[in-house]
DNA sequence: GTCTATAATTGGATAGAC
DNA sequence: GTCTATCCAATTATAGAC
């Protein structure tokens, strides 16, 4: 579907030993859009950044709107796309749920992912497909591998949850807590890591009040 | 210091009893910004919209940025001026939460807030003080709010918190869940009710699983 | 204060040479 | 594929009349 609206990393050249012009191109354009927004970057800036002429931009992205969306998809993959939970062990429960708070944090605080929500947030009116693209790399990816590591744990019996999807959601929104909405709406740079440490303990101790085990 | 950086709405004219040119170009701004973003619309679309001259529109607002500040200042208290859980009754506390967050996701949730949301989120690297003037109106208000009817009942004895602070976070957060955050990247125009009363009894439940009283 | 008309700039996109 | 040069439309902002 991705595909069938422009929205796909173009095929590097069959000799893709070294970046070549696409590849630039790509590069800056994800540098300025990410920084600077949709409407704030022209392609005059991209064109400039990657070191090539308007022309050579638009020989390989037929719009400023398809290259946009090109960037959307691969820094959503490259970015949510490692997201696991796999390694992790259920019986340790309280542990385990700590490392995924802090990795989910670490993830999604991050400059670079606030500034893709961010100019998706914005564009999205107009690029509908571009929230369905991130929306599945990303909340629903991090969502399903919670989901997986709580069903573990439910069977191991070291949490008692009536609906692991819905518990998946709740922890989530609890980690996220105000940091993730603060951060698109005052953005600080990067946040302290004692700061997120914090938030991802107060996460774990309130999911862990209302679905731990009590021995 | 929201008005030293020209975000503040303008006076009224002494005689005003009927809208005037101000308010309707106000009006128009409010109407295309919040729809379409600050980018895509230009001061022409806002002078046609408000029936004006984009000469009569630079009178008023030295630039489309102070315009724009104007918007988001008004909408900002407009729209979450009036959260207040003063009337509440903490002995009846489920049914009180229940209420809360009933009404704050109707708020938030709302298109005309998410669209209001939509657009700082956009455009606060530009203008941080835009995230100011809606976090002090918008979030940080409706946080005091929570948080005063949270200490209430534990005054009265219906819900056992340590930090009270904290734990009003988690209550918006919880409510939020991934509600908010979908409607920001996938909107779906006005949500079901019953979803959404759905999600506020999700957060209830919850948070009482977590601090209420067991009796 | 309000208007018409326009200045000055910028931005998306393309033609044509190599 | 890549470049230079350019077209054309849109945009912010202002000058000057009333």
């Amino acid at each position: 579907m991705a595909q069938s609206l422009g929205i796909s990393v173009p095929q590097e050249a069959p000799d893709a030993t070294r970046p070549g012009k696409a590849e630039s191109i790509l590069a800056a354009a994800e540098r300025t859009f990410l920084e600077r927004g949709f409407g704030a970057v022209s392609m005059d800036t991209i064109a400039r950044e990657a070191v090539a002429s308007k022309a050579t931009v638009y020989a390989h992205f037929a719009s400023k709107e398809e290259l946009f969306g090109a960037v959307v998809a691969r820094v959503s993959e490259r970015r949510f796309g490692a997201f696991s939970v796999d390694a992790l062990d259920p019986r340790e429960v309280a542990a385990s749920l700590l490392t995924i708070a802090q990795r989910f944090l670490d993830l999604v605080l991050s400059p670079e992912a606030i500034a893709l929500n961010r100019v998706i947030i914005a564009e999205v009116p107009r690029f509908p497909v571009l929230g369905d693209v991130f929306w599945e790399a990303g909340p629903a990816r991090s969502r399903a591998q919670i989901e997986t590591f709580l069903r573990r744990a439910v069977a191991a019996g070291t949490l008692a949850i009536p609906d692991t999807r819905l518990a998946a959601d709740q922890f989530v929104a609890l980690a996220r807590g105000e940091l993730h909405l603060r951060q698109l709406l005052r953005p600080q740079g990067a946040l302290k890591p004692e700061i997120v440490s914090e938030a991802a303990r107060n996460a774990v101790s309130m999911f862990m009040r209302a679905f731990g085990i009590r021995s």
